[in-house]
RNA sequence: CGGGAUGUAGCCUAGGGGCUAAGGCGCCUGGUUUGGGACCAGGAGAUCGGAGGUUCGAAUCCUCUCAUCCCGACCA
């Protein structure tokens, strides 16, 4: 068959790349490094937006917009910032036909143009907190771009948010990263690390910045969100001051947050196999498939039949039915699974004759036999197993890969082979940190909460120091 | 950005200076089928990734270029 996906174990990186492609998820564009997201990704995307944005919303953010266009200048105004990104900004430098006066840069992410006009809001500490999130197009030159994974354009969420304290600030910024943390458990059924980054991964003009971390099927770590603490960066950069309730004045404390498109290449790469794309029930395009299986005999009798379970389905489940006489029942099966569709609903004339219906589990193969009426709680019963089954399997998956290991020898080894997660004690020191990143290409992924305590007494890798961090290395994407 | 590989119909591949570019899958039409990728017959679909060059003649040789993949460098 013309479809046919690169097994998992013969390359991992072809593999992913036919799922995205054969699941119809998005496409090569004419232009490098971008890609056009097809209707099924799209969906895939929409649901995550509406799933995070409620919680946006939950958490007391509202939505904004602001432009695609930024003046070159401001760019330069925060240090970190324009050292960060100068390398990869598109820049337009003619309009109208005409040289402009001051090119104009592609965001590649929004803070100076929002503190530009933060700058116009605020005036008073009763102007704070101010909680603006956007949904937006970005753009970053990547030399090396992959499907969903790092593109030149993508789609994400910034959020970005003023405060009147470094503590409200700070609370904000670990608020967030729960919030990504639970999404992506609860709605991805991905596990995810989470916890602070070290200087050299931090986000150029922050603070602090934190991330959540999940392991992929090849126990490579991906970076699925970041939540920042920027401190009074930008607010002193574009000098944004409030007026406190004693009168003094003093510069905004802010936070950035984001979670992009990235998202689908983690899920794919997360849950699928070797059939093609798995997707969590809570977010899948389709979540369930009705297909009837006839022969020319009995056609109009099944027909009518399935579309009765159809029915049943259709007003509470995302639901399709696939009644195409050309391809084979067989066929469907396969092309469905390649999709990534979690239940199969599988109707012909036994089950006719029975008043059953058959459900067979995507993640599992797993087959049932149910009866017609009680047929969509069986299936509300199955995505919620399926949804749990995912995070569960994904969740022993990232703990069989997750090792302690003191002793530096051992990690090279450990990178030398299969790799996965290792835990390790760190002297906290920049040096040792880029000497493993060049022997093992590990970087370290996150300091997870709590480290200092369990690194006590414990002995840093190379330099045999005292442990001041128990941090998480891994080869990343 | 450096090294390697690959671009021939929607997809996969054959053809490596010479006649009308070949096959499989898919697609269209008709018929038979249908519980794990069905079958028969007929049909449409290609300026051989693009540009330039060598030649009587280029899918084939040369130069440049673009794209994708792999390995590295880079990558909040």
């Amino acid at each position: 068959m013309a479809e046919r996906i690169t097994p998992r174990s013969e390359n991992y990186s072809d593999w992913y790349v036919d799922i995205v492609i054969q699941a119809k998820l998005a496409d090569y564009s004419p232009v490098k490094g971008c890609m056009v997201i097809r209707p099924r990704g799209y969906a895939l995307w929409e649901h995550m937006q509406r799933a995070i944005d409620d919680m946006f919303k939950a958490t007391g953010h509202v939505n904004a917009y602001f432009p695609l266009l930024i003046p070159q200048s401001f760019i330069q105004r925060e240090a970190e910032h324009v050292e960060g990104f100068a390398p990869e900004l598109a820049v337009v430098t003619h309009g109208g036909g005409e040289e402009l006066e001051e090119p104009l840069v592609i965001r590649p992410t929004s803070e100076t143009i929002i503190w530009s006009m933060y700058k116009k809001w605020i005036q008073s500490y009763r102007d704070l907190p101010l909680l603006i999130n956007q949904w937006a197009n970005v753009m970053r030159w990547e030399k090396r771009t992959r499907l969903f994974l790092r593109t030149t354009e993508f789609l994400w969420q910034e959020g970005h948010t003023a405060h009147a304290t470094a503590r409200e600030a700070r609370e904000e910024t670990l608020r967030m990263l729960d919030v990504y943390r639970r999404f992506a458990e609860e709605y991805m059924a991905m596990p995810v690390l989470t916890g602070l980054k070290t200087d050299a991964e931090k986000f150029a003009g922050a603070i602090e910045t934190y991330s959540i971390e999940a392991m992929m099927q090849d126990r490579r770590a991906l970076q699925a969100g970041t939540s920042h603490f920027l401190g009074q960066n930008f607010a002193k950069a574009f000098d944004v001051t409030f007026q406190t309730a004693e009168g003094s004045l003093d510069h905004v404390w802010a936070t950035s947050w984001g979670v992009s498109t990235r998202l689908i290449g983690a899920l794919i790469m997360t849950h699928s196999d070797d059939k093609g794309l798995v997707a969590p029930p809570r977010l899948a395009p389709t979540q369930v498939v009705t297909i009837p299986i006839f022969k020319s005999k009995n056609k109009a009798e099944v027909l009518r039949y399935a579309e009765g379970v159809h029915e049943r389905l259709r007003g509470r489940f995302r639901a399709e039915y696939d009644s195409d006489d050309a391809n084979s029942p067989g066929w469907k099966f396969s092309e469905w699974e390649m999709l990534g569709v979690p239940l199969r609903v599988e109707v012909g004339p036994r089950d006719m004759e029975n008043n059953t219906v058959v459900l067979v589990r995507r993640d599992s193969g797993e087959k049932q036999s149910v009866g017609v009426e009680e047929a969509p709680d069986a299936v509300a019963r199955l995505l919620d197993d399926i949804q749990t089954a995912l995070f569960e399997r994904a969740k022993h998956f990232r703990e069989q890969n997750t090792h302690a290991i003191d002793d530096y020898e051992e990690l090279k080894r450990f990178f030398e082979n299969d790799g996965g997660f290792a835990i390790v004690p760190w002297d906290g020191s920049p040096e040792t940190e880029a000497q493993v990143k060049e022997e093992t290409k590990a970087t370290i992924r996150v300091l997870p909460e709590g480290n200092e305590k369990r690194a006590a007494g414990k002995t840093a890798i190379i330099t045999g120091k005292p442990a001041r961090h128990l941090v998480v290395f891994a080869k990343a994407y």
